[in-house]
DNA sequence: AACAAGGGTTTAG
DNA sequence: TCATCTAAACCCTTGTT
């Protein structure tokens, strides 16, 4: 009997969550907020207080008020406590400041994904040679640092994988460090109600629910056949595999695949009145692609009516391109088709605009479909030259 | 059958 | 008038090759 030597090491993942971002920078720039409600909003500037909340602070927190609702009903909630404070969301002071915590995070790993301002994955199981105590270390070294440099505090999951990372830095949340070992994933996993999976919403939530799925160990032993049915052959297997604490997805350094950029309209539009608010919007989608390097070849436009119905309209470009001249002439051409023939106007007027691009090609690097056209063409030049070419 | 394009849904932070 | 903004993954339909 031999061994086997080429026995994969286990994996260990770490997920780094910082936490309330916004909020804690806010704190950060003024400490006498520490101590009260601290809402940091987005602001639509149609009415005073139009807009959502963005983050909140954990004193509000507790007292209700949760990412994403309206920012008059935050108030409502802080009614009582007139200490609290209300903040515009400044991201480029975020941006910088994740830019330089996002450095100190891809140094201890080569294998670093950033999943956005204030999350990203590290692959660290060379680093540790499998072992999760030494990883555990790393963890706790990192967050000190954090706090050194920026002050910061942050969540951090391990785990055999990004889902039971990630769900361990939630877990722990705020200023948490939650292990998850292999063998406490089924534990881990079953104490926990479904919507705690990690791409589980209210919706799928919901819909589970109505087949009889209530815990996330009910999950994993449902039928894949059905599950395939009812969420798709993806996602329906996918569903069940996360149940089982399953997921192979690697830590890479993703690629971006859109940019986009949406408004709210001063004022709700039954026809393109609005060319004049888009202008900026052009203008910005060009200067990120160019920053970027990038070329788009498909053009899109975003309309959301005013009961909130989001509904998309795009075309392919023959050519690539990152031009703020073809980008406006293309989404406004959409605009005008948009309101032409579209009977979806009776559903009502049109509340927030914006435009997005993708079909992203880096220059000089051909495209593999574009590649494979090319060589198409070619074929058929060939074929022609072969058949109809000779004579 | 395989693939591209367009449009919708859901999720997450 | 309660209701932001960005981006990814996936699903479905329709039309081409």
């Amino acid at each position: 009997m031999s061994i086997d030597n080429k026995t994969a090491m286990q994996r260990i993942v770490m997920a780094v969550d910082l936490d309330y971002f916004f909020a804690q920078l806010e704190e950060i720039r003024r400490p006498e907020l520490k101590q009260r409600p601290v809402v940091v909003c987005v602001f639509s500037g149609r009415t005073e207080t139009s807009g959502a909340v963005s983050t909140a602070n954990y004193v509000a927190r507790r007292l209700g008020v949760k990412s994403g609702i309206p920012i008059v009903l935050a108030k409502k909630v802080l009614a009582g406590h007139p200490e609290s404070v209300f903040l515009p969301v400044d991201h480029p002071h975020y941006d910088t400041v994740s830019e330089r915590i996002m450095q100190i995070l891809s140094s201890i790993s080569p294998q670093f994904e950033q999943v956005s301002i204030d999350e990203a994955f590290l692959d660290v199981s060379s680093t540790v040679r499998g072992k999760f105590d030494a990883a555990t270390e790393i963890a706790q070294k990192l967050k000190a640092e954090i706090i050194q440099e920026e002050k910061l505090t942050c969540s951090i999951g391990i785990g055999p994988n990004k889902l039971i990372a990630k769900m361990a830095a939630d877990h722990g949340k705020p200023n948490g460090l939650f292990v998850v070992p292999p063998e406490n994933v089924g534990s881990f996993l079953n104490d926990q109600p479904l919507s705690k999976l990690i791409g589980i919403g209210t919706k799928t939530e919901k819909k589970m629910e109505d087949l009889g799925i209530k815990t996330i160990h009910d999950l994993s032993k449902f039928d894949t056949d059905v599950l395939a049915r009812e969420f798709g052959k993806n996602l329906g297997p996918h569903f069940k595999r996360i149940a089982k604490g399953i997921d192979d997805d690697p830590v890479i350094t993703r690629q971006v695949e859109q940019i986009g950029r949406i408004i709210t309209l001063k004022n709700d539009a039954s026809s393109f009145s609005f060319e004049d608010e888009m202008i900026p919007l052009y203008l910005d989608i060009a200067d990120r692609l160019s920053a970027q390097k990038l070329k788009a070849k498909v053009m899109g436009i975003i309309v959301i009516t005013s009961q909130l119905k989001i509904k998309n309209r795009a075309n392919t470009l023959d050519i690539p391109t990152d031009s703020v001249d073809i980008i406006s002439k293309t989404a406004n051409c959409l605009f005008q088709q948009f309101f032409k023939n579209d009977e979806n106007l009776q559903e009502g007027k049109i509340r927030r605009a914006g435009v997005k691009v993708s079909g992203l090609e880096r220059y000089g690097e051909i495209d593999e479909k574009e590649r494979g056209k090319s060589e198409a063409q070619i074929r058929t030049l060939t074929d022609f030259l072969q058949t109809d070419g000779s004579f």
